[in-house]
DNA sequence: ATGAAATTGAAAATCATTTTCAATTATACT
DNA sequence: AGTATAATTGAAAATGATTTTCAATTTCAT
């Protein structure tokens, strides 16, 4: 986590932008929650423990954290951004149940190389690419 | 088209809605554009001509469209839903341009099934999907 | 034709996101 | 350490798409 830390501290230097105590508690809460969170989700948890930032700050701080390549932004398609954790983490895909509304982490190379083939063939240059899978997960079967 | 506004009537019959001229209008003003339109433009375009159908009338009747299955909602994450023609169009995905906005409908058989197999392995029953891969596109280069 | 039930459109509510702004704070530079 | 300056903060308001409310109107089975 101290890695993270120091690569956000280094991001804002070089944007100058300034080392504030809330950015941290925002950083630092984020950092701990290795989920998929929504801002009000994730300024619920820092209120819990610091009543004094405000959301706004956990909004912008949240921009901050994408931009410094900390966290990077899914889409579940219902109008809410969430940010999953990006440093470390390898680029994957997502299928999500439309019953409970678990999700679940997929990654499969092939598919992978093919959207990158599929891209050149179209002459494309590809720079990212969302992929969700929604269905019925294991315990929720299909009806 | 008249055979979608056979399946649009027939559907509100089976969920015992009722046949109306601003439904109507607003359907064929859909089904006349081939397009990703989103709420707002469907409605500009029916105000056109007919300036007595309303917002919300265009807005619920397009919901009624989707569930009647001859429109399908794209996200192309900039939080506005846009519709696309269901009906007789095969199935396929998106390519975005991150400059200047045109996107792409793609297919590709190849992935369609890494897709399905991949859910197979993860006992995860597919019922639809998007995929979307943003980039640049021919014109727009990178950089 | 009639009446119950659905529909309509204007306006207001909702909800996430984004901006505004005056007061506060971090940082570079004496 | 003190100071100037530029960034930051949080509350509140603005935005923008979507959704609900409600009284008046319309549809359609009978």
């Amino acid at each position: 986590m101290q890695k993270e830390i120091e690569l956000f501290k280094e991001h804002l230097k070089k944007i100058n932008l300034k080392v504030t105590s809330q950015r941290l508690k925002v950083l630092e809460a984020f950092l701990k929650t290795e989920k998929h969170l929504s801002c009000e989700e994730l300024f619920l948890i820092v209120h819990r423990n610091a009543p004094e930032v405000g959301y706004t700050t956990v909004y912008r701080t949240l921009k901050l954290i994408q931009k410094s390549g900390l966290a990077r932004e899914v889409d579940f398609g219902d109008r809410v951004s969430r940010l999953e954790h990006e440093y470390g983490h390898q680029h994957h895909d997502h299928m999500v149940c439309l019953k409970c509304g678990k999700f679940f982490e997929v990654y499969e190379p092939e598919i992978e190389a093919l959207q990158d083939k599929l891209a050149k063939k179209k002459n494309f240059t590809p720079v990212r690419h969302k992929m969700e899978i929604f269905g019925y997960c294991r315990e929720c079967g299909k009806k």
